[in-house]
DNA sequence: TATTGTTATACTCTATAACTATA
DNA sequence: TATAGTTATAGAGTATAACAATA
């Protein structure tokens, strides 16, 4: 019996075996009785399994608009604060702004986002969403709000509610 | 005000920002202020920066020995499973057998670990500790100890009890 | 035929350093 | 001198595919 059993509410949302890797042949269901020893006692290691499985729920929620994790941040912060730089954008989110050139320069080919010259500073670029951006952008959210349900499905509400105050102590901080 | 300053037992914890990213030259300490939008509400954002805050924090406490978050979780698990194949442990943890392979070469150059000659399948390998793993693993267990109450500081006890419990939920499912 | 370990490749992301043009 | 954006490189880590030895 895995530990999860106990706590989860639906344990095998929404199938069972995580969610991108179903083994091609699979002639041995066993499941190897393998001790993680300390392994479960260490937020770090719970918080990587977890990761790995949200961010793979919203890639493949997002397969068909082709969005992934970092793209989405990107995409929702600077419809947010239009105009802002790219070292204010890169600060935000914690990526770094060598990063961020490639990740703008992939929306920029899309026509997602503009990169404007700024009027204060010829130094930065003012950042801005197109049209099409913009309009993308209302599907990609309601397809974020459908994998955050899954994820609300496989905890609970109320736990769902919960992870994301704690979390928060870790984030920006 | 950020999210978490209502809700974090201890806020700045350790110290001041973030646990490696302190900016070499920071003359304007002037947060600027940028609203993440519906990011906050997403449990895969939340969880990507509270896991790099966490994995930068084990890597520092653990910067002595030079331990990463993956060789700990592989000299744990064959610490609590002696003879163990590869294949059992790339399942167990997630990691992809080649990749699994690279861990191992370095952990085996390291003298802390060894791939001894399987009596029943001549395919396989039977991964044990050295005795110099095993004393490694005692002082390496010693630091992530330590590592784990940086976080139950920055979270709070009760707070981090449960987080191990919620987070279990996506661990291994 | 399938599995174990291995090698190799491609891609994402992190971490640096250096360069340019501005400030 | 310092900063914004860019380019380049090195290293984790993930995802595949293919191969040899073995089952």
């Amino acid at each position: 019996m895995t530990n999860h059993d106990q706590n989860c509410p639906n344990p095998d949302y929404p199938e069972k075996g995580h969610p991108l890797r179903m083994a091609k042949t699979m002639r041995s269901e066993a499941a190897e009785i393998v001790d993680l020893g300390e392994l479960t006692k260490h937020l770090g290691y719970l918080m990587r399994r977890a990761q790995i499985w949200v961010f793979q729920d919203f890639i493949r929620t997002l397969a068909t608009i082709n969005i992934r994790p970092a793209q989405y941040s990107v995409l929702t912060v600077i419809n947010a604060n239009a105009g802002m730089t790219q070292m204010s954008l890169s600060k935000a989110l914690g990526i770094e702004r060598a990063r961020l050139v490639h990740l703008l320069n992939e929306l920029e080919a899309r026509k997602f986002v503009d990169r404007r010259a700024s009027k204060t500073d010829r130094r930065s670029h003012a950042l801005h969403l197109t049209a099409k951006g913009r309009s993308a952008l209302a599907d990609i959210k309601s397809l974020a709000q459908e994998h955050e349900q899954h994820l609300a499905d496989r905890v609970g509400r109320k736990n769902h509610q919960l992870l994301l105050r704690l979390l928060a102590c870790f984030a920006s901080g």
